[in-house]
DNA sequence: GATGAATGAGGTTTCATTCAT
DNA sequence: AATGAATGAAACCTCATTCAT
């Protein structure tokens, strides 16, 4: 069997298998979204899907431990997402810099808009679970404010950012807003003009600030 | 005795009454913050305290109770001093401005520094527990927001601000930066030094923008 | 101080105590009897009556003990109505003894109608405390039923009762159908018509029997 | 497996499980007649039966739950030996009418006598656990008080009873008596004497009156 | 003597997890 | 491999009773 078989022809046993692995994290992390973690038991999520909540075990450790793989699936979108769409060679003026911000905005969004739940998981749900889950979610956010930070040094060494820019807090900054701008999504999903103002208004700040 | 000392002179039951209330809230608040609203029991509570867990519900109707009770207390601590220390009025000037922002978030600063409990327990737990209790602190960021909003388009008014600003939008935005501050500040809260930089890169950004 | 001013002349505190008491009975009665003896709380009955809940402690030993003193009242209520009404002696013809039946349930008509909350404590709660209260209102029974065995064989012996009447198990069927009576009124206090078609219907049986 | 045997042939657990639940329900109907209802504890049933008291909640949605399905039992027994006994077609006589009662209440004594239990439970203990419980015992009465009523007038129509018999009244009557003779059992389940004496009793009054 | 604050035993119920089928 | 019956730890909450004021 060839190397290219390999991931082709898993036997349909253990695509089923996966099937389900997938299935059920995106289940939970929908039950967990809308009812709250706590407030979710192994059942509800067994139940909605039509399996046997004893079936879950068989894939998962425990509840805890499925909250981990959900949160692995979106920090893992979300961190190939700003990856891939940062390139930092490619920035070359505060327009170019623009440009990628929007962007990179538009890819969140779309991120945000495609996976509210998970968003609302993160965002609201996941910092209260245990001391352990609050540190990963504030390491993703640090990663993500690092990442940052790397840009605003290119810029500043490029010239097109202020040069007494302190980069890793305004990498802080910047993850903050981007949060701030997805809550905000997620307190009204339907009300497109004002999430154009809240991107608009971040933009604004980032670029001109407020003043005259 | 005196009418004047009538309300002074609770008698000692009341008083100390009172201060157990007041003790159960603050223990409650450091527990909840500790370890989470879900992982803290009524019993863990009144052991922390030295009473009978019976005790705590002649104070208090449920679990569910004290932590409204929590909340209504840091809501009016933080309402208190943005109320206070804003004079609308008094602010002419962007120099103006920068030292009311810098009035302000010194304040907000002590605040968090003296009650990193109730501050954790606002940003980190809260949004967790029930719906009413998500919307309760969304709500009371929209009315920050507002708050600020209305400081905007003063500044808008007088022209120290971008006549273009969009004062609503501008004051969400406004607020999510407090709160990413604020988060910040529980990472590490014994790093003065990365706090002061935060602030910094918050004040910069909201006067110059982040462009050279 | 004469033997005559010794009952009088109770201090306005003793007075006031024994009222205290005798509030306590009735009300504890009427709380027992709407909402069910465990149903009730100690609290419940002293916020009904105004006064604090430790007080009730001052007169009466527990809630159990209460109890007591309740079915004490309703009971004696009862035995001296059969005992005062009923007069073996002037009882000396079928006439007589239809005329004596229709006095005492009347009487204890009455009784029922003026205490329908001991009545239904009696009838539906009582039984259900403990085997020493079952025990007691059983005992009640027995003592009423030996009372009225002993009319039915002074009228048998003066020859206007059958003369194989079993007069134990008579009385016993006897003091059911008034249970069964008193039941009856319970269910539906306000339907006077109704009620008097069951106390006829009771002597009629009692007297002739259903046959033609 | 024919289709046939589909129906009987539940797997080996569905028929454990119905055996269980069986089981739960002769267990709490015992310890609710002799502890009381209030008195016992699901942890009690439980223990009594040998199975954690977490298994009760799989079958059973609260304790309130059982109570219903005990008497649901208890209920339907009653009824169909009411109706199952009485063939009103058949009773045309007095003659008849007394061998149908003695029938009839033979069938009752021997449910009370095979199910001690749940007769003190409906006789002494239902009526006192909420409104809605009692009102179910008291419209049972009522429903068998309507049953005997039936039999009343067709009797009446058939010339061997009273002509001006009160029908409904007398069925509410004699629904007394027999819960009379029901209760007198529970008190000496071993007093065969008694029971028979009891039973006469009733008989002879029904029949005769108790009048010379 | 009256009060009501404090207490903790005790009860109900939920649910994550295990394991026999 | 899937199932769901069984389990009991653990949480919430009530309330009879005590006792200091």
């Amino acid at each position: 069997m060839s190397v290219m078989n390999e991931k082709k022809s898993l036997s349909r046993a253990e695509r089923q298998k996966i099937q389900l692995r997938t299935d059920i994290i995106e289940t939970a992390s929908a039950e967990f979204a809308e009812r709250g973690y706590h407030q979710t038991s192994i059942s509800d999520i067994a139940q909605r899907l039509g399996i046997g909540h004893g079936t879950f075990y068989r894939h998962f450790k425990n509840k805890r431990d499925i909250l981990d793989h959900v949160i692995d699936d979106v920090s893992s979108k979300i961190a190939n997402t700003l990856l891939n769409e940062n390139a930092p060679g490619a920035v070359n003026s505060l327009d170019d810099y623009r440009e990628q911000c929007l962007r990179i905005s538009k890819q969140l969004a779309n991120i945000v808009r495609d996976n509210p739940n998970t968003a609302r998981l993160v965002l609201l749900e996941a910092t209260s679970i245990d001391p352990e889950m609050t540190q990963r979610i504030m390491g993703f956010f640090d990663w993500a404010a690092k990442l940052v930070s790397a840009y605003m040094e290119h810029g500043v060494k490029l010239g097109f950012f202020r040069e007494d820019l302190d980069a890793e807090a305004t990498g802080h900054v910047i993850v903050g807003l981007i949060m701030t701008s997805a809550l905000s999504f997620l307190r009204s999903p339907d009300d497109k003009a004002m999430q154009k103002r809240m991107a608009d208004a971040v933009l604004r700040i980032l670029v001109d600030g407020i003043g005259a």
